[in-house]
DNA sequence: GTCTATAGCCAGATAGAC
DNA sequence: GTCTATCTGGCTATAGAC
């Protein structure tokens, strides 16, 4: 990799800065609700500003996902270099550390429905290849670990990949948190269960 | 419950057009993105008369929130009303029906963020009374679906109604149908076998 | 590249005639 | 209660000086 200059340097500070704020107020608020006045506000420059790094608030949105992208196929890279580690223990791995991110306050939460962020979305080419990477890299553990018996075959692999992929938006993380009872480990631990277990008893 | 005049019969009739279109929109685009206009078109009346019947957009989807919970409460008395169906076969009952209405768009979606129309649903006693009146059911049965060995009691019931409740909003219904492969009812199946089987092999 | 100031738009809500 | 027309505020995005 070519080194930066210093300025690059400072630009590429910035334009972290910029994108964590993003990243807190999307999982914060979600994508609606917030507002470029308040990621001005809250980076502590101009709102014009902003949009000299960013194109739009879409941009902003689609740089917040590819950040969190990257950080899950770190995860799924530390994941792999565990010596002796099964496919399921892997995959375990990686939807813990899903479920942790959503209940610390940092998993950005977009709306499905709306159509000018999903043609900015899938404009992006960056961020199309690393949702393709984790889904390649997640989708060869699960065949794995439904050829070594320890996922169930009855789910077509697509199956459990998305249901994998929505533990990034469950709402019962929240629920839970919301009643203020239970510990962040502990309210993780169950929602893994329900997800991996089930509700139904296991003989 | 008192005849009603021919007058409030019509002023009936309408507001439930006009909670049909919301719960459609609703479902359709979320809160954030339906507005008090496509309703107004969508009813075929003029915004200014929308709000003679409703004070505000937030009032709006509280009734839509209403309507699907009194629909729910009807279908729990159905189940109960099978006779010899156990706790756990009216549970599975019940969250099918919601995993079908959602595939079939007539499930209202809004956002948990929102606090203005947080405080319109609290303030609404209706819409409170019935979701209470839902959870307890709900919670009844999942009790009795713990002692009779059908349901885990690795889980507090508070974890399983959550769980189920969120089935509402699951988003791999919409994944799976968005690619247009499978039929409803197959992803019905599928995801009602994640919810209550889980993703891990049963031996 | 940063700022202040503002354009332009859109959506929620209302005025007032009928 | 229904309508047309309008108000009002907030939001995205940009102009233009420095």
């Amino acid at each position: 990799m070519a080194r930066l200059s210093f300025r690059e340097q400072v630009l590429r500070v910035r334009e972290d800065a910029i994108v964590s704020s993003v990243n807190r107020l999307l999982a914060e608020k979600g994508f609606d609700s917030m507002t470029v006045d308040e990621v001005a506000a809250d980076v502590g420059i101009a709102k014009a500003s902003l949009y000299k790094h960013f194109a739009s608030k879409e941009a902003l949105a689609a740089a917040a996902m590819v950040r969190v992208l990257q950080r899950a196929l770190k995860v799924i890279e530390e994941q792999a270099a565990i010596p002796g580690a099964s496919a399921f223990e892997q995959l375990r791995g990686v939807t813990r550390w899903t479920l942790q991110v959503q209940l610390a306050g940092e998993m950005p939460s977009l709306p499905a429905q709306n159509s000018t962020l999903r043609a900015t979305l899938v404009g992006d080419k960056h961020y199309i290849d690393l949702v393709m990477e984790v889904s390649e890299r997640l989708g060869q553990w699960i065949v794995q670990a439904q050829q070594d018996g320890s996922l169930t075959t009855a789910l077509p692999a697509e199956v459990i990949l998305y249901t994998l992929f929505a533990r990034a938006c469950d709402p019962v993380l929240g629920f839970l948190k919301a009643g203020n009872q239970h510990s962040d480990a502990q309210i993780v631990d169950w929602v893994l269960s329900t997800c991996l277990d089930g509700l139904a008893a296991r003989r």
